[in-house]
DNA sequence: CGATAATCTGACCGATTGGACAGGTTTGTT
DNA sequence: AACAAACCTGTCCAATCGGTCAGATTATCG
């Protein structure tokens, strides 16, 4: 599988798609901890272990390779929700929302992070896409939290600012991570600590949404 | 006001520390906008209309600058919820809290803003006050929830997780401003925006309590 | 094998950075 | 008025930055 003429039989495409997955990687571990301004292409080099050139060869500027990481985390979260209806059960839906944009954000802490100082620093790079995909993709969403509550099958809630609610407590324990782990005292994030957050944020979410967790109906707490 | 005689009637001591409040004030702002490696002490001058040797004169150097931002920005969390006892009514509390919090969001972003930076970057400054004021804070505020749950005064949450959450949510909007206003398609926040995520916000942490507002006692709610 | 293209890199460059410092000016005291 | 202390700033500097480029090396193909 490494020997070289394996390599050579999967065809160069493949080779050089590697060698610059090595060097995305270095780089957003470099941007995601150091900030835009603060990362060095040399730094980014020797994380990859490739010279400084080599890095300038393959990704041309520090801004482009900069834009390509970030390109390469929004399709991490474009697919969230992709394929909901209003038919769906809403209990259900934002509960399995809730838990797996948790699961990103401890996978994937260094993305959430790059992610949140963009957005902080005023998207200078996103900011096309704030107004283009993720509108679109927010609008949709909103749309059926909408359909739900016309429906009466949860609490009539504001849409946007229940996205906003999941969206910012799930990213708080990768963006805070050594804030939250300060404060509980604990060295970092176990199994337990994970399901507890997984929990807690779903039973919030669900209560103000007048829902509950497994499967009991709106109606019951609306009219009980 | 502004005679020579006025200004050495009320002593050298004040014209130092408003000089000084000139230049951190600008520092802030760049911090702010540009994070810490991005900020240039030419760039910090130029908003405070000194020279740059004026800023090393007052402040040192950038790190020791940067450290004063932070700590005038630790101090204006510092009294949250100073003054709270376990008597208190939890309902007002946490309204209070949300209120207050969400209200300095809105009126300081960039202070919002800047301590993100520093606890995404992995806290190099603030790690000390982690684990020495805000700790204890903390500690104080999960004990004063865990006494209300004891008395059956609102429903059994886990009393840091319960933090957290008002923490990231209402942050959530100084932070990722430029965010949710691309995708509410709004220009600015407005009044009626504030209050409208304010209420949101207040029902959502109350009934995640188990709590109403107005006063209803929990009681209704858990024996009803 | 020869040749053409693709890949790789050491060495270098102009620009900008945080910071130092000598020397000038203003302020406070006697 | 005379002196000292505090305040202010133009100018300079070493270090680091992103980026360039000529030339060496390797892969591909007729």
């Amino acid at each position: 599988m490494s020997t070289a003429s394996a390599v050579r039989a999967r065809g160069p495409a493949k080779d050089r798609a590697r060698k610059r997955a090595v060097i995305l990687e270095a780089a957003e571990a470099e941007f995601a901890d150091a900030g835009y301004q603060g990362a060095s292409m040399q730094a980014i080099a020797d994380r990859a272990g490739v010279p400084k050139a080599n890095v300038h060869y393959y990704f041309g500027s520090k801004e482009q390779l900069y834009r390509q990481v970030l390109e390469d985390i929004l399709g991490l979260w474009n697919d969230f929700l992709s394929d909901v209806t209003p038919a769906d059960d809403p209990a259900l839906v934002l509960e399995g929302f809730v838990r797996q944009k948790l699961h990103l954000a401890f996978e994937r802490p260094r993305a959430s992070r790059l992610f949140a100082q963009e957005i902080l620093r005023g998207a200078p790079v996103l900011a096309p896409h704030l107004e283009g995909d993720m509108r679109r993709w927010f609008a949709s969403k909103t749309r059926i939290v909408e359909a739900w509550i016309e429906a009466g099958r949860m609490a009539p809630v504001e849409p946007d600012l229940l996205l906003f609610t999941i969206w910012s407590t799930t990213q708080h324990y990768a963006d805070f991570e050594v804030q939250v782990l300060a404060l509980t005292e604990k060295p970092r994030y176990d199994d337990a600590a994970v399901e507890r957050i997984a929990d807690f944020l779903v039973d919030l979410v669900l209560s103000g949404c007048g829902l509950e967790r497994a499967g009991v109906p709106f109606e019951r707490i609306a009219h009980g």
